[in-house]
DNA sequence: AAGACGGGCAACCGCCGCAAT
DNA sequence: GATTGCGGCGGTTGCCCGTCT
């Protein structure tokens, strides 16, 4: 079909921003809202496209932006959304509340890539099975070893090299709210993560606009999935505060899905 | 001191999904 | 059902700044 560009280019500004042209962003939406980002700009005064306009909104000057260097926590919690979930960005901000996909981003292609990389060049010579992320959109169900990707003794109470299939061996990123570890690459958990979507987590890992550990505490559960080699699954649920892990054991794995969506209130019980 | 180089980050581009018509 | 318009998303680019030579 083709679809024309998202602005005539004619008389557009484009590059950096202004601070006249952020006041009067701010300004106008802070008196009308954004309902049509493409009429805003012409509203407002603005010599921009509402793409323009909204990006710089939506990742430079929104009020509940957490600005400045993320913290451990924050980078150990996007490596493993990033194991989870892959390149979606928006959905790994969405449980980082204040921070943004453009910001996570390019966190994970300036830093959080590069640590991952030496991690495994690492584990690599230490004989271990490690696994290249996959960057696919729909890697909500990758599955690897690499844990976390931290060097053990910045993050992980738990060495690498310690990985086995005992709740013990989970790699534990030091109290992240949502610590999810998938492991055993020859498993497709697509196929056994049917209702478990984005806004089930952030639902339940999220508590409003606060990212401190014992807002987590009080509401979640961090899940912490385990995939040994062996047809059986073992998981734990540990709360933030105090581990109270349950331990499964099962080959049906539609079953234990169900009865872990209950588990963390996800479900009702039938 | 100055030019080269590389990293970090803000912003742009193009595609996609969805709702409205 | 087809088309259109919009917002959103992820990939990429390009500028700025700090470091190196």
């Amino acid at each position: 079909m083709g679809r024309a560009p998202c602005c005539e280019k004619m008389g557009l500004k484009k590059g950096p921003w202004t601070a006249e042209e952020d006041q009067l962003l701010i300004a106008f939406i802070r008196q009308h809202g954004h309902g049509n980002w493409r009429a805003l700009p012409k509203q407002a005064g603005l010599l921009r496209c509402g793409k323009s306009c909204r990006l710089r909104w939506t990742n430079y000057l929104r009020p509940d932006i957490k600005r400045g260097n993320f913290s451990k926590e924050e980078e150990g919690t996007i490596i493993n959304l990033h194991e989870m979930l892959g390149n979606r960005w928006s959905a790994i901000a969405a449980r980082l509340p204040g921070r943004t996909d453009n910001e996570i981003k390019n966190v994970w292609h300036t830093h959080l890539k590069k640590r991952l990389k030496n991690y495994q060049s690492t584990s690599n010579t230490k004989g271990q099975t490690v696994t290249e992320p996959k960057c696919d959109s729909n890697a909500s169900s990758e599955s690897n070893t690499m844990n976390s990707g931290f060097e053990s003794s910045e993050y992980a109470s738990v060495s690498p090299q310690d990985s086995s299939s005992e709740l013990s061996s989970v790699t534990d990123l030091t109290g992240l709210p949502n610590n999810v570890v998938i492991k055993d690459e020859s498993m497709d958990t697509s196929e056994t993560f049917p209702q478990i979507d984005e806004s089930f987590w952030s639902e339940k890992l999220s508590t409003g606009n606060s990212t401190t550990q014992s807002d987590f505490a009080g509401s979640a559960e961090e899940l912490q999935f385990q995939f040994p080699l062996s047809s059986s699954m073992t998981a734990s649920i540990g709360s933030m505060e105090h581990v109270n892990e349950y331990n499964f054991n099962i080959d049906d794995d539609m079953e234990f899905w169900y009865n872990l969506l209950i588990k963390v209130g996800g479900l009702p019980e039938l």
